[in-house]
DNA sequence: AACGATTACAACCGCTCCGCC
DNA sequence: TGGCGGAGCGGTTGTAATCGT
């Protein structure tokens, strides 16, 4: 026996909005908040599935959402991050302000993806589907530095959902005032929402990806306040991802910093340590924010990152100036520490995103350009 | 002008996750 | 601890609009 279905469907009304129910739903959220989605369409007077409620306002009806042309910028945001990310479009979506995973999808599978195939690059793992542009070897690299990128933001993420998910809380527990009108009528903000909210600027992960491309490579030291690096180690024994500027552009920067920072405004400048869930924080007096994130371990076991035991990891934020230099402390890999300073300081370790550098390079090259001179756009 | 093909995107469906009891 | 229900996610479909012949 299978579970009842959301909704009985008999006389439930399918298919496109009209504005009158548009009106209703409009107004009832404004009024009552959605509450339970299952609830709501008996309360507002409307003749659908709840579900079909919630997506109409997600995607839809939501006052803050963007709608018309995607701009170069959110194109080529969309292009890396699903490059990172895959097909994870409510993850993409937290990184675009105000647009919703379905509008992000349906624009990848409409423009994007078939924009890219038309360039020769195969939109699934965004690698050219010829040699043309990197030997076998420089590609499998790519391949598996992509893929290390793509399993450590995906485990970064989680432990953001986590950290969202309690602010989720707070924020309930603390209405939204008139200041927030935009979270309309005392609605229980979603995910997207509260990241919307708290960080309107982040992108983090573009960041991180743009220190990757550009600043670890000294192309592009004086990019402005880099939030976050990244570094592969060739012999994957230690990760770091070092994030810069907890300053006063901390908030708005990052959302993990951020999502800390309003566990404990306070923390900064104090020897203090604070737990979230099974993550353990400790700041020191430099205002460096240490992890031993033990969902961190456990995704890099269960994801069998080639090398990196469960003891090998270690997520260090620090703070930095902000103005481009950054350095790795210690980690908790079985190196000591001349050999982590010896190893961080000859650079070797950048080498493998040389490939990945100039594939990306390529491609937002190519888009950038076809953007403006190819039939194909 | 008519009609078929293509495109764009809103909406649906089925599944998974997570919290509650 | 397992079952249940609500919510969210990603894949897919339906359909209106646009384009090409």
């Amino acid at each position: 026996m299978g579970r009842s279905p959301c909704c009985e469907k008999v006389g439930l009304k399918k298919g496109p909005w009209t504005p009158e129910e548009d009106q209703k739903l409009l107004a009832y959220i404004e009024q009552h908040g959605h509450g339970s989605w299952r609830a709501l369409p008996a309360k507002a007077g409307l003749q659908r599935c709840g579900k079909s409620c919630r997506l109409r306002w997600i995607n839809y009806l939501r006052p803050d959402i963007k709608r018309g042309k995607f701009s170069l910028q959110e194109e080529q945001t969309i292009i890396q991050l699903h490059a990172l990310l895959g097909n994870r479009w409510s993850a993409i979506a937290t990184h675009l302000p105000k647009r919703t995973d379905n509008e992000i999808k349906n624009y990848w599978n409409t423009h994007l993806k078939k924009r890219l195939t038309k360039m020769g690059i195969d939109p699934v793992t965004h690698k050219p589907k010829t040699n043309a542009l990197g030997s076998a070897i420089g590609q499998t690299r790519d391949s598996a530095n992509l893929s290390h990128m793509a399993q450590w933001e995906s485990a970064r993420l989680e432990a953001e959902a986590r950290l969202v998910r309690e602010s989720k809380v707070l924020l309930v527990t603390n209405p939204p005032s008139q200041d927030h009108h935009q979270l309309s009528g005392g609605q229980i903000p979603n995910k997207a929402t509260v990241l919307a909210a708290s960080r309107p600027q982040c992108l983090d992960v573009l960041k991180a990806w743009q220190g990757v491309v550009s600043g670890m490579f000294g192309i592009a030291r004086d990019l402005e306040s880099p939030t976050s690096t990244l570094t592969f180690p060739e012999n994957n024994n230690m990760l770091a991802i070092s994030n810069l500027g907890f300053n006063e552009n901390f908030v708005g920067n990052n959302s993990l910093q951020a999502s800390c920072f309003e566990k404990s405004n306070q923390m900064q400048g104090l020897k203090e340590k604070i737990i979230l869930d099974d993550h353990e924080m400790t700041t020191d007096q430099d205002g460096a924010i240490w992890f031993q994130e033990s969902s961190f371990r456990t995704s890099a076991h269960e994801n069998n990152i080639e090398g990196l035991s469960e003891d090998d990891v270690m997520l260090v934020c620090e703070s930095g100036d902000g103005g481009g230099h950054h350095h790795q402390q210690q980690s908790s890999s079985s190196m000591d520490g001349e050999d982590q300073n010896s190893y961080i300081n000859n650079g070797a370790y950048n080498a493998n995103f040389e490939d990945n550098k100039n594939y990306w390079n390529s491609i937002l090259n190519l888009v950038n350009a076809s953007a403006t001179w190819s039939p194909v756009f």
